[in-house]
DNA sequence: GATGTCATTTCATTATTCGCAACGGCATTT
DNA sequence: AAATGCCGTTGCGAATAATGAAATGACATC
């Protein structure tokens, strides 16, 4: 395990939790020993990603970290074009739309609009969405690089729910139909009680790089819904790609 | 230099030019061998922080960052919770707002309503604004922490323009100033032809974590304008502090 | 006042990282 | 077509940075 692999899990264990944490509980769930520990955090703190309480010695997430993040979007504005279209959906449907960006680890959710029922899915933010067991991982999986597609059909598949995808043919079924229909959905292969509806981001190469879905309740799901919400998600999928790249991304870059 | 600070150097050059970077240009601009920017790169690639091209073998910061960002904002809604009272103040004062957290180096601006006129100041998301020139900066020193106060009053103050504040001297007589009147007032120091009105936002040991300004062209400010945005920003900035920690944080927590 | 926990520092050992050099691919130039 | 130059990538001995055990001091609890 390379040094930067170790301090790049320190930040996630500092996101994972409590808003902060203490050196040796940090040392602890990441098993390094409390010296090393210290010594990279020491490093991260010196960089702006990792803050540390003068009084209370408590290490938490620092504002490089948002920094970064707002230069990533600067060049590549995928929060700015989307949001406003997963607003719309939300408007439109009335129910919870997240929206999500591919990352080496898994689908990361990076906005939520809430549907303003009583009842409705909450998804959050920084989540990482397993592959096999989201509506939105069967749209990515159905229009990204066969490369990617493989390797996640050869991982194995953990279990979430008793609903959950457990095998490589069945969520090859569903990656299949998912390409014909141009959306997937997903029961409550995540979370029980919650249908998804989703639809892939593609890029300029034509490959996904995100997915955009509608969630609610399976008790409110009506008949028909799962359609009408597929040509929606569709739509708004579309649409996010279209403002990113312009117009017509086709399969493979002319 | 440790290997993670040379790490996350890389990532600072990211986000710093193009938004996509070679190898080659990467490992000169940081001053590190080939082989080694590669396998920085490599490593970052694993977590998610930077992502490559493919077909262009070009590398740009990658969505693990937003993830990053997103798990740091749910656990401290610095934005959420700051946002709308940037928005607000936009629309009171008609001039751009900036909101700004510190940072181990320096003030980062993290979010940014322009005004709506045609002759307006831009601020560029995740800048880094110095302390000594900018009216953030001196409503930050008025209030922070004696130690970074005589840190910065005991470095280098580059000059951006021919107004920026050169000695440490005239530095603490505008930052005792911006003290005494809970506002301070930046005159070109950063670019030309800009004035900007600031005060700080105060964490909950009474000590500031960031700043809000707003900025305008110097031609457009007319006597009284400095005093009316003094009184809106204060109030900005004590709002801020009120929704993110709760009602009057004292000096000192108790 | 004793005990336990915690953050921090030190130091010799070890393992990782480093930079040189070489290779193959690709494009432009001669 | 051959040659040149630049690129990304890989292998290997040398150099350096990272490591973990142990010691220290601060703090709170018993």
């Amino acid at each position: 395990m390379s040094t930067v692999a170790k301090a790049i899990s320190l930040l996630d264990m500092l996101g994972r939790g409590a808003p902060e944490t203490a050196l040796a509980d940090l040392a602890r769930s990441a098993g390094f020993d409390k010296a090393t520990t210290r010594r990279l955090l020491v490093s991260l703190i010196a960089q702006g990603l990792v803050e540390q309480d003068d009084a209370t010695r408590l290490y938490r997430l620092g504002a490089g970290l948002t920094r970064l993040a707002l230069m990533r979007e600067t060049q590549f504005p995928f929060l700015r074009m989307a949001v406003p279209v997963v607003e719309a959906l939300a408007a439109e449907t009335g129910e919870t739309v997240h929206l999500s960006e591919y990352s080496k680890r898994g689908l990361i959710s990076v906005h939520v609009v809430e549907s303003a029922k009583a009842n409705r899915v909450s998804v959050p933010l920084g989540e990482v969405l397993p592959m096999h067991a989201t509506a939105s991982g069967i749209a990515f999986l159905a229009f990204t690089d066969e490369r990617i597609r493989e390797a996640v059909l050869a991982a194995p598949m953990p279990a979430f729910t008793r609903f959950t995808i457990g095998d490589a043919n069945t969520l090859a079924e569903h990656v299949a139909a998912a390409r014909a229909s141009g959306h997937s959905t997903g029961t409550q292969g995540f979370e029980e009680g919650v249908i998804s509806v989703a639809a892939p981001i593609l890029g300029a190469d034509g490959f996904a790089i995100g997915a955009i879905a509608v969630a609610a309740p399976r008790v409110r799901i009506q008949k028909g819904d799962i359609d009408r919400f597929g040509g929606s998600v569709i739509a708004a999928g579309r649409e996010i790609g279209e403002r990113l790249f312009g117009r017509l991304p086709g399969r493979k870059r002319a």
